[in-house]
DNA sequence: ACGAAGTTCAAACAAGCGTTTGGTTTTTTA
DNA sequence: TAAAAAACCAAACGCTTGTTTGAACTTCGT
């Protein structure tokens, strides 16, 4: 009503950049090493603040540089979230596409080795996971459903693991193999919340665990 | 390290406030109608934006009042977000309760009425578990911990309701309720992530499958 | 009708935000 | 060793943020 929004962040529309070259060093020899050290910078401050309430210039602490001096790694705070989420994205696509490589494997069986394979990741990569699953809402509208369209593919891809073992009657036959792939995820995602690394759990057992709860729960008679 | 300032006068750092008292009107006959109000715009702005994202003049847009005039009904913007969180957990806490005061249920039936009230309550209030759920790192510390504190004190309930399943042999033996719990909340809780009303789904339906697929991992045979 | 309680306006504030610019220093490469 | 590339500093910018203050309306019980 009063106070207007210069900047379009948030409602509506997505401010066009002037579609600026990215100003990351082009990769000859070690040329991207500062670049890593970036994005994992950004990744702790993420995890530890959240992206809307961490700042710039807390990730150039981080790095000991001055806020200003980032943007030669970064076009913008939003296009640095983005690259976190895709490279996330890229990690956990080729969880999912290592499993469905494997030849001569039946569909509960590759189900249970990707939930494991994926929940061990996911305790081990705390912050990325954390702020891959928590943060997608902060992107652009644009991006966010670029992520969220990827993701979706992911799913489907689960869905139908589910499908499979459903005609061969290991699973239920009224069980809604896109409706069970929400509890499965859940089940697996949720695991960047509680889960805490340097305690008496491993990886390996949370892994173990969270893939006997979901198989149950996938193969149990109604 | 420290970023330089622009002109500097005085460098005050974190200035408290004098801790005053509350200023929500006092519950007389309909005097707190306005002020649940200002919690339901602040819900739907928090919701729709995330804590963080949104501002104090989001919620003022959505009332029609100026910003500051919401300072008649909140101290902080914290103080909206934990009264919010609070209110929530009151509610939730209720229907755990009230599962738990039902006679003559065994400890399985028990878990299934409670999953099932507990994911009918969220789908069909969305807005303030996702709030719940996603925004509590944001509270100051202290508030925060109380928050977490009241949430595994519920935790553990339903940790020994599994217990008891256990007991019975009901439940594997070799499974930990506590570990488990966190299953348990992943698949319930994670509905506020992909749960869209107005879509195919009904409440009822996605509790009731919930339940299903978690009273099935559950109980399943290792 | 009166006074009090409740509600809102209007205006300002200090601080912090993300981002830009142009120059300087450091490192790499040839 | 000199040129080129990369990394960083220093300072500012325009804007938004949460919050305060003091006065003006509006509602309502009596």
């Amino acid at each position: 009503m009063v106070e207007p929004k210069a900047s379009g962040r948030g409602t509506g529309r997505a401010r066009k950049s002037p579609a600026k070259a990215r100003r990351a060093p082009a990769n000859k020899g070690t040329g991207a090493r500062r670049d890593q050290e970036v994005l994992e910078a950004a990744t702790k401050v993420f995890h530890a603040r959240g992206y809307a309430d961490a700042s710039v210039q807390d990730i150039a602490d981080e790095l000991g540089i001055l806020k200003g001096s980032l943007y030669h790694y970064i076009d913008s705070k939003e296009e640095l979230l983005f690259r976190l989420l895709d490279e996330s994205h890229q990690e956990v696509a080729a969880i999912l596409e290592e499993v469905l490589a494997i030849e001569g494997l039946e569909p509960l069986e590759r189900l249970r080795l990707y939930v494991t394979r994926q929940v061990e990741y996911t305790s081990k990569n705390l912050a990325k996971m954390a702020i891959y699953y928590h943060d997608v809402d902060q992107l652009s509208e644009e991006r966010r459903k670029e992520v969220l369209r990827n993701r979706r593919t992911h799913e489907r891809f689960v869905a139908s693991l589910i499908a499979e073992a459903q005609e061969r009657g290991e699973v239920p036959a009224d069980l809604d193999p896109a409706l069970t792939t929400n509890y499965l995820f859940g089940s697996m995602i949720w695991v960047y919340r509680w889960y805490r690394p340097g305690g008496k759990l491993r990886p390996q057992q949370v892994a173990a665990t969270c893939a006997d709860f979901i198989m149950g729960g996938l193969t149990a008679p109604r």
